[in-house]
DNA sequence: AAAAAAC
């Protein structure tokens, strides 16, 4: 086949590397990236998750920094010359150790910093030279102006998972670098996801670029099973032990959308017997990078994380992805599920589902443009027997397996009723999949949430919060 | 509604 590393005359210490790692044929967006970016033009790159992004602009771009490649030990003379810029510290890491494999026959130096690690040795690899720097933008920043990384000589600056790098909470810091690149240089953008405004955005900063498209952007890979359940968030737990031991999975992402509740969800796990390891910001470096660790040598089985894992992290084989929450930005969703079925391996992703979700639902129809099915959750009785309560017979005990139903009664649940079952008329209800192919506008669902919601059984503050108008996105 | 990235 024409799409093999061999035909593209690769420099010989950079097809050993490839050789020594035993890639053979190239992904699609390795064939299409690789010969773009040897021209030395700016890129736009879209392609799903897991398909060798970071060999597809890392390769090109060894090749072309060897082509003056200097031995000398003096920094001056190994000046910057590439900037890789990551949105999350594990994923410098993970870059910057690819690199470094495939830079390894070549005489190019190469270092990552990112933040939550001592300066001091980030600053001693920076004064003996690199050619190729891979970085987070905050601590980027801290060693530009300590004077420890000097950007001026930079050729080419990557932008990994650039949508992000170029979101809001990114923008700042990533114009201010940008600053200190000299305006004569070739850039490259690369994501799974881009959003027509970002698309946008990312077109101010490239010049002629070459847009490459391996598959439609925001489009999720084929080999992965998407299955979306309704529980109540009671039963989230549950439903998860039930999959997994259903399906004979041992070890699985989780994905929570808040620190504290990923914290929370992972004593509880532990508690139920299952080994999981937590992964979010608040995190101290090194209990993050040891979570990913004993996850990665199999010690962990559960990864309990918030978005901070969601995007590009590459570990094999890990067979499931769970989302406890559905994720607030549909492009999170396409990221986080990305890491299962890489390379071409098959994955499972499985997405829990509450009545409250159905608007963030209805964003990732949209965006993957795959019709979604919400069903219902195939569960074990995983649901302890709450006996510590009193007045606890047969009924109590099947109304907390199966849930309250009104009909299965005969009469409407009374007050207390519905606070011993935990039943929230408008928060708690399973996900009741909407024939209405639009998502309901934030007025109507709010209607909707007034009407069913009788203001007798639920604390003012709570109606209050359902009057609010959400604030502005953009 | 949250998370991430600097101390």
């Amino acid at each position: 086949m024409t799409s093999s590393f061999s035909n593209l005359h690769l420099a010989e210490p950079l097809a050993r590397a490839v050789a020594d790692m035993g890639y053979e044929s190239m992904t699609p967006i390795q064939a299409q990236a690789i010969p773009v970016v040897l021209t030395g033009k700016d890129v736009m790159g879209a392609a799903q998750t897991g398909t060798g992004k970071t060999a597809a602009f890392s390769l090109p771009l060894l090749q072309r920094l060897m082509r003056h490649e200097n031995a000398s030990a003096s920094p001056a003379r190994h000046p910057v010359r590439a900037l890789v810029l990551l949105p999350t510290r594990e994923l410098a890491d993970q870059v910057a150790q690819q690199i470094a494999l495939y830079a390894k026959h070549t005489k190019l130096r190469s270092t990552v910093v990112f933040g939550g690690m001592d300066m001091k040795p980030q600053t001693a690899e920076l004064k003996k030279g690199v050619e190729v720097l891979v970085a987070t933008p905050g601590r980027l920043l801290d060693h530009i102006e300590a004077k420890n990384a000097v950007l001026n000589q930079v050729e080419y600056v990557v932008l990994d998972e650039a949508d992000r790098m170029l979101d809001i909470g990114f923008l700042p810091d990533l114009q201010r670098i940008l600053s200190y690149l000299p305006k004569q240089r070739t850039t490259l953008l690369f994501s799974a996801t881009f959003s027509p405004e970002i698309k946008r955005l990312a077109n101010s900063y490239l010049q002629d670029p070459v847009t490459i498209e391996v598959a439609r952007p925001n489009e999720t890979a084929s080999t992965v099973e998407q299955r979306f359940y309704s529980v109540s968030d009671d039963d989230k737990r549950y439903a998860i032990r039930s999959i997994l031991k259903q399906r004979d999975i041992r070890q699985a992402f989780i994905f929570s959308n808040s620190k504290l509740g990923c914290s929370r969800l992972t004593r509880a796990l532990e508690r139920d017997g299952l080994r999981a390891a937590a992964l979010h910001g608040d995190k101290s470096q090194d209990e993050r990078l040891k979570a990913l660790e004993a996850f990665k040598a199999g010690e962990v089985d559960l990864l309990v994380c918030t978005d901070v894992a969601a995007r590009g992290l590459d570990i094999k084989d890990v067979p499931a992805v769970f989302n406890y929450d559905v994720p607030f930005n549909a492009e999170d969703y396409v990221h986080r599920i990305g890491r299962t079925g890489r390379a071409g391996a098959s994955g499972l992703a499985v997405t829990l589902v509450t009545s409250h979700d159905s608007r963030n639902v209805a964003d990732i129809e949209k965006l993957t443009k795959k019709k979604i099915e919400v069903e219902r959750c195939p569960m074990e009785d995983f649901r302890p027997p709450r006996t510590s309560r009193p007045g606890h017979g047969e009924g109590e005990r099947r109304r907390e397996r199966d849930g309250y139903s009104a009909a299965a009664y005969g009469h409407r649940p009374s007050r207390m009723a519905q606070r011993a079952n935990n039943a929230d008329p408008f928060f708690d209800k399973p996900y009741e999949p909407s024939s209405a192919a639009e998502p309901a506008s934030w007025e109507s669902q709010r209607a909707a949430a007034v009407k069913s919601v009788s203001p007798s059984i639920r604390p003012k503050r709570k109606i209050a919060a359902l009057f609010k108008a959400p604030v502005a996105s953009s």
